[in-house]
DNA sequence: CTACTACTTCAAGTCAACTTTAAGTCAAGA
DNA sequence: TCTTGACTTAAAGTTGACTTGAAGTAGTAG
């Protein structure tokens, strides 16, 4: 496959994929004359990066848990990187709550709702406790 | 309450009260000489901003959430933003699963581990229906 | 051979969300 | 009164993840 058909395929702009080449989460097998030739193995490799990538995982993160062949076998990484999502599902479900609760609440200002302000509570609580480093995750829902 | 109160309680730096004060997002209720004086609602609605923040809005949707004086009333942008999590939620579980089966699995490549692809497959359906725009997550920082 | 087009590299630009810096203000204590 | 220190503003700097632009190259159609 050419760089085009990556692109097709995993609907990521060739630039993007020469970024994560450069950055060394994803090889090209090999150049035919000067032009990247890729295997379809990197297809599973980008569908897994897109997955980390909206998971909240940095690219260095990712870079991490993989090897050139695939996943990296750090068990102990793989399984504090799942916890932490497993926090992070928990924030998430907290803030859908609350917004579901706001949604159908009548009190005329949610911040005066003990209901919401519980959820707040909860979710705040867990979130000092799980938050790394200083700043959030950057992604959008 | 002054600024460094408001820091301390909420535990974030001035810097970004100020800049959350420049973008709409917080007020402060007036000032004692050149200085902010806060009233302590501020500390629910920091709350809402932070768990909004790590549930992956950008902070001009949470900033589309809110009013002078509390949540926003707009029912269908609450559960549209309640919806889109509950996606991101189910995107976050199948990563986590896959982390897990990854950590414990005895393949020598995940990649060919039809249980990983498996999960692969969904999230990155799932993904694909619900993503918005061209890019992945802008995010960030 | 010439044109065209899809690739290539490298450098610079962009964006969100902050953070840092420089220069100034003000209340309080020695 | 002078100094200290916590505040203030405006502007510039930072970071991660890309994107864009300029200039060059290689396979192919005419």
């Amino acid at each position: 496959m050419d760089i085009s058909e990556v692109a097709r395929r995993s609907k990521l702009p060739a630039s993007t994929l020469r970024y994560y080449e450069e950055k060394g989460l994803i090889r090209s097998d090999g150049r035919k004359g000067i032009r990247r030739v890729y295997s379809s193995g990197v297809l599973e490799r980008l569908a897994f990066i897109a997955l980390a990538r909206s998971a909240g995982l940095s690219l260095d993160e990712i870079k991490n848990m993989l090897t050139t062949e695939g996943i990296q076998v750090d068990r102990e990484l793989l399984l504090s990187k799942a916890e932490a999502l497993d926090h992070r599902i928990k924030e998430l479900q907290a803030m859908r709550d609350g917004l579901r609760h706001a949604a159908s609440c009548t009190a005329p200002n949610h911040f005066e709702c003990p209901k919401f302000l519980r959820l707040l509570k909860v979710a705040n609580h867990r979130w000092s406790r799980t938050r790394r480093g200083k700043g959030l995750n950057p992604d959008t829902g």
